[in-house]
DNA sequence: ATGGCTTGTGCCACTGAGTGGCATTGTTGC
DNA sequence: GCAACAATGCCACTCAGTGGCACAAGCCAT
């Protein structure tokens, strides 16, 4: 794979630790699919990685997070794309979008997104999966609204209402991803087996829950007739 | 003894039921504040409250759930609400908005106020409180958007794009709430000691967070002059 | 290569959250 | 009062997560 000449210069060591790594994501996905999250405890884990579990703590700071790895990578990246950022004087939100979005395109193909998958829908069914991975979202929604005020001009004083408006903005990307994650998921239920969801899915779901967003506003309610 | 009256609203054992239930979360709270989440074992909560803690996860189904019990309330009410809630053709998001108001005017008063500062201040600086709040409110954002789908009429086709929207009308409620909470409980910080920030001050923030949503939409960045 | 030096790993004992089962106590209805 | 029943207390147990220390494997001289 691609991934062993792109660490070869790496010191042996780095590589080891990098390969258990993996080795712990992907036997813990296939694992946890198997026999659900709570049907496998860690010393099952890392048995079958043949690794101690003091070593698995020293990789992973929780159960949860193992199985929540492929997405970290994805907002590391998001992240790092956000650091380089130049804003033209566009909406903010279209600019995350569209660094989210990169980030994205930088991931690893379908590999990537078929872990994503698994992942998603261990937390799907898994409260404390789920809750995990909103907290991780949280914080990251945080570090990059940091960013955002360090880097950008947005107009208003510091600490002001736009402020307010640009962790707003910051909460309607994350809001989108969940969305799109959500129907994403929910299109791979019904194509069973063969066609998975690909990368490109995930990335046009989002756009489209995106492109809900102005609409969510002005969406009116009227009384449900459905009695008549 | 008790008086005829109060006997005869709820059975004995009920009433013995809530008032150990209170009795966990007010002393939780104290001792938490006091010593931090992770320095309160429930071995000790459950002897200061002269209670087994095999009852205590007979009320509470988590050490964080404990914690959280004032947020609780108020979005059971908040669902109460938004089950008899009339749609009137205005914005959903409007609607989602009022309803959540009314239900903060049926909590009983500052004390109520007070628990919820203690809770958000723990969960502010233990992340296990903060992903329990944060998946408490993404369930019962799935339980109002079924609420909403069943008794109103959005004027889409069911399941269509329409649906995007009013799950993202719902996250949006949710992110204001949360922005409100920040900034009220940031303004808690500020005033010291006596003048504690009121249920009124909680929403006139979190309205304020809703009136600020629209913008968050077309805030613009720039590249920061700052260097200046 | 062979020595020290650093760094990751294994092992062991331990804390604390959360659960199941069963006996006991207290409440309710007759 | 007495049977029926629910809530509680108690005990033992599983398992996630941590600290400490000994050991081994990679790294870097000479």
């Amino acid at each position: 794979m691609d991934t062993a000449r792109a660490t070869a210069q790496l010191p042996l060591r780095e590589r080891k630790k990098l390969r258990t790594r993996q080795a712990l994501v992907d036997t813990a996905l296939e694992l946890f699919t198997e026999r659900g999250f709570d049907g496998v405890t860690l010393d099952e884990l890392c048995d079958a990685v043949e690794v101690s579990k003091r070593t698995f703590f020293r990789t992973f700071t929780s159960k949860e997070d193992v199985a929540t790895a492929p997405l970290h990578d994805l907002w590391r990246a998001f992240l790092d794309e956000l650091e380089e950022a130049r804003p033209d004087g566009g909406p903010l939100h279209e600019l995350l979008r569209d660094v989210l979005l990169a980030a994205l395109d930088r991931m690893p193909g379908e590999e990537w997104a078929h872990r994503v998958l698994l992942s998603r829908r261990l937390a799907a069914h898994n409260p404390s999966m789920g809750a995990h991975g909103l907290a991780f979202c949280d914080r990251t929604g945080r570090a990059a609204l940091d960013v955002v005020v360090r880097r950008f001009d947005l107009g208003g004083t510091p600490d002001g209402p736009d402020h307010l408006r640009a962790h707003l903005a910051v909460d309607l990307l994350v809001a989108a991803w969940h969305r799109g994650l959500e129907t994403w998921t929910a299109e791979a239920a019904g194509t069973d087996g063969a066609a998975r969801p690909t990368r490109a899915d995930l990335a046009a779901a989002f756009r489209r829950a995106c492109a809900a967003l102005p609409g969510s506003l002005t969406l009116t309610a009227h009384p449900d007739p459905g009695c008549a």
